[in-house]
DNA sequence: AGAATAGATCAACGGATTTTGATGCATCAA
DNA sequence: TTGATGCATCAAAATCCGTTGATCTATTCT
């Protein structure tokens, strides 16, 4: 059950942010708690809060509440969800072309 | 030797955006020429040719020139890195944190 | 209860990215 | 050589996205 491409994309592009990135690069290390990432990454709280939601949302990390804290840790199982998206794009390259001058179909599509 | 996670996420990026990945799923069926695309997705042509032009920059796809033509295919080398940068963050996932209260090194970060 | 702290959310601003339409440059056909 | 076609590039306009600072809620401490 490879991943839906939009949700494929939806995490490609969490992930191509440089904050995010680094964030997710911190995250890898093991779970952090927000406080303990703003010192780490020294960003403002609330652009903090906007990335960290961003991923979230994109299912790449998941969050955990306790008390006043809340602690982040990545989502394995969404990094190998797109891994697995990958493969299954690397699959099928390599086939030669149809050249566009053939009296074919696909020169139809020329047009 | 891994991607550098600055090319990985100009990868991740490029990937991130609808048109864009819908070009790549179309050509991972094989080598297809401008023309041929322009039909398919149905894009003005300048317009595909900038998307176009994202995905050669980052290495994802190639060109390759016939004449008057130009044939684009999948950089299968790219996905493949893509997918190896992804194992590397995979490799250290969920690491149990230390709580931001303890009175260690960990907690001073927290100020 | 009152003050302080962790973190989420929001609106306004500014910068980056995308789209559009025009133009230019090869190549090919007549 | 002239006209047409495939494609790249560019500037201007439109759109999208991230940053900032303020505000809000919940929790903890005194």
């Amino acid at each position: 059950m490879p991943l839906a491409s939009e949700q494929a994309r939806q995490r490609l592009k969490a992930l191509s942010d440089p904050i995010r990135l680094r964030l997710i690069e911190a995250l890898a290390t093991g779970e952090r708690c927000v406080c303990d990432l703003t010192g780490e990454l020294g960003l403002a709280q609330s652009r903090l809060s906007f990335h960290l939601k961003v991923l979230k949302d994109a299912e790449l990390i998941e969050a955990r509440e306790d008390g006043r804290w809340v602690y982040y840790r990545l989502n394995p199982l969404a990094l190998e969800q797109l891994r697995c998206w990958l493969s299954a794009l690397q699959a099928s390259c390599n086939v030669p072309a149809v050249a566009c001058r053939d009296p074919s179909p696909a020169f139809d599509s020329c047009l």
